[in-house]
DNA sequence: CGTCTGTTTGATAGCGCTCAAAGGGGGTGG
DNA sequence: CCACCCCCTTTGAGCGCTATCAAACAGACG
């Protein structure tokens, strides 16, 4: 394990390009940075490519349901997804929400343990989770990767923890854009406006909150000047970042 | 990495003794097999155990706090942790209870994302996070038992996630006294009654409720004779599990 | 232009929180 | 050994935040 293996990635750079040092369509990817495969290079990507099958998906596919038996992962090349989980009697709950450069059943062990939607048009990378075990074992750089984001994914699941048992309505839906902004940034886009691909029904579902609830806390927010309507209601425009910072509860 | 660590662990069986095929004290441990070191044997212990630092808590001490710089972590022997975050107004979420053979400090990158308080005596074996680092060198399959553990946290963190999402309150309390019987039977202990090592105060703060809506709901399941108080409020005897399962709203 | 779906707004109700006080158990000192 | 005290837990009364139910509104699409 390299020690920057061990350093905090929750806020990385934006991806930079790199001169492709192979042939293969990951060398052209633009969120490998972010992902599993940037541990990769040249021929080692190559023998991932060998592995790897492209899969498309529209808005609204189901990629699997929580029961599935779990002998895929995936890695997402574009486009956003929602994790969700559900109880018998039809409430549901909005794990996460997963964009470029995440890697898609990380948690699952012999069923997925909840059902991933496409929330936009997306692209990913599939594999056979064998046949990606058996790269471990001639890249075990790459297990150490995938345990630094694991690392990370539990750190924001554990934040996501905090929101759902000590925050107001309105905390939560400032924390969450605060944190869709962020996200955005990483993946090299602006951050501002906020793009929301998940409608406010998947929203109340990840906030813990009905999608009433969540239409108040917003507009609560544009009536404090705080934010505004972007061009569609798939954007919201940030006027306000320190004081949208002060309204999460985190100081 | 191994099939096997592929597979799901949550429903581990109780320890099996080994005998001991070494000199060091991790030989006699009573928790190995649901530990990291539950992969290494003999010559590698050794190992193991020369980086080690044997560490003693009594009940109310903190391990660490939100925020400390994260150099070390930790393997628990004996008794039970909690994980806390706090919000700068006081509010408190407990992130989660830790017993022996859990691993403390997997989340953390630079500094610690919550703070780990001894909710009874502990004991727990100490490592300098390079020491370690050095050490899964060697042994990466160390690093593919952590990657395998972090799996098996993340898809606990969502269960409380659904928990704290989208539970009331008498679902909370039944679904963590099925879980925290579990987790007893893992450790080889009965599992009934359930030890309850944290206060109502540390369980609230779990579940996302106060301590007084945690006290109303356990009433309201002894009302219903579904449980009943053990010796000790440290202790509850549940006396009608499936119907405690049907309250979980898991069905 | 009409329909359909998703969002916002409004009125009311309920669950869990807050504030308050009583009850209980363990530890300490007399 | 008992009495007292302190802290934790339980119980009670009332309130507030978010859910629920219902309807108006808006945007996308045919």
């Amino acid at each position: 394990m390299t020690s920057s293996e061990f350093t905090d990635n929750r806020s990385l750079k934006p991806p930079i390009r790199r001169t492709p040092s192979s042939s293969s369509p990951c060398a052209a990817c633009t969120v490998r940075d972010l992902a599993v495969c940037s541990v990769l290079e040249g021929d080692e990507l190559d023998q991932l490519n060998a592995i790897m099958i492209d899969v498309n998906l529209s808005k609204g596919d189901y990629l699997f349901h929580q029961g599935d038996e779990a002998n895929l992962v995936f890695n997402i090349a574009a486009g956003a997804m929602q994790l969700s989980k559900l109880l018998p009697d039809g409430r549901r709950q909005v794990t996460g929400f997963l964009f470029g450069g995440d890697f898609l059943g990380l948690v699952s062990n012999r069923e997925y343990t909840c059902s991933a939607e496409a929330i936009t048009d997306v692209r990913l990378c599939k594999f056979r989770r064998l046949d990606l075990q058996n790269l471990f074992r001639d890249f075990p750089k790459m297990e150490t990767r995938l345990l630094s984001m694991a690392r990370n994914e539990l750190a924001e699941t554990q934040d996501q923890i905090l929101m759902l048992g000590r925050k107001t309505s309105v905390e939560r839906v400032a924390s969450f854009l605060l944190k869709l902004s962020d996200r955005a940034v990483t993946r090299g886009e602006s951050g501002n406006p906020v793009p929301l691909p998940m409608g406010r029904h998947g929203l109340g579902d990840y906030l813990g909150l009905t999608t009433e609830s969540v239409s108040r806390a917003l507009t609560r927010l544009k009536n404090k000047q705080i934010i505004s309507d972007g061009a569609t209601k798939q954007n919201i425009l940030i006027l306000d970042r320190n004081g949208l910072q002060e309204l999460t509860g985190d100081l």
